[in-house]
DNA sequence: TGCTTATTGACCGCATACGGTCTTTTCAAC
DNA sequence: GTTGAAAAGACCGTATGCGGTCAATAAGCA
């Protein structure tokens, strides 16, 4: 019985004691920081409930369908087209390595990298997985209305893209 | 020098080897799940940046923030107004009641729960970091067309609270 | 009143997420 | 040609995130 969103029942806001607690900041509610950390819990429920079975993760698919579209890299770029941490990939490698979705292989001329291919077995879960991965985009729009959906994802889409160089964000080496 | 940033430097998409994989799906970066968690590590990045040195995640403030409006609240309850996973949110009281900023009271009348009161240090910190947050929440939108922001956060809010509802995530029992 | 069920908090286990360090190896500059 | 900076992978430590179980307690009901 896949609902992870058991245990997250989110009780409605009545205000609680708001009052006298100096300036009235905005609230908790109304950040985008808050509605996006929700966006992305959501979006990780209704993963886990249409991927139910497949003993795949989010973050597990997100990685081999980036090595199933740059066959070869190594983990350090993958990190980078993808977006997770180094660290946080090396687990994800190795966990994807032992179930046989993925293989590790020495990187000819470089012995430092190992270069990432999928298995044939990597190759048939992606392709078994592309409809249940499908229906969790659609569901996680689903609730706004149809002529609002791509205002959603294009604005996504430029705050994601905008904060790779925002000041502050970019101070680190090249 | 905060820069948390510093090791997801995400790669421009150049197209890869996308070819033939059988059905040509949708590209990673066009889901709304991959958007969501890249805003949610965006958010999460910020927040450190401006909150460095005041030793409180986003996390420990959505719950700090949460008790202050809800003086006397059990963890369960909170758990349930803030959406964090219970299991979650016993490990954040732990460190925000080790850090002094949250006191837990037996409740008179029930030997089971604890009820949750900020301290006066958590009350002090509550108010010092007001500034820094207000700016996280300023700066997540920032990239956006100020005529957007409001669409975005509106979308956002929109689609998080009528996910609550959603068959699938509710055939839980109440 | 006694039994069944629900609630609360405390754990455990696994999977991210991210900062930091260390070793090995490469490469470029001197 | 050696040396120092840069790159890649392997770790470690802490904080979430979430599913599961367990014991203590409370509440509803026969």
């Amino acid at each position: 019985m896949p609902c992870n969103i058991a245990r997250i029942r989110v009780s409605g806001y009545e205000g609680g004691d708001q009052g006298n607690h100096g300036t009235p900041m905005q609230h908790l509610y109304a950040m985008p920081g808050h509605l996006i950390r929700r966006a992305h819990q959501i979006s990780g429920a209704l993963f886990a409930e249409e991927l139910d079975g497949f003993d795949l993760t989010s973050v597990q698919f997100g990685a081999l369908y980036a090595i199933r579209a740059h066959p070869g890299v190594d983990a350090t770029r993958l990190s980078s087209l993808i977006a997770f941490d180094r660290s946080t990939l090396g687990g994800v490698i190795e966990r994807l390595e032992a179930k046989g979705w993925i293989r590790r292989d020495p990187a000819p001329g470089d012995r430092r990298a190992k270069r990432l291919h999928l298995t044939a077995e990597g190759e048939k879960l992606l392709r078994d997985v592309e409809e249940p991965v499908r229906r969790v985009q659609e569901r996680l729009l689903a609730p706004l209305p149809p002529g609002d959906r791509a205002t959603f994802l294009r604005l996504l889409a430029q705050l994601t893209q905008l904060h790779a160089g925002t000041p502050g964000m970019d101070d680190c080496p090249e």
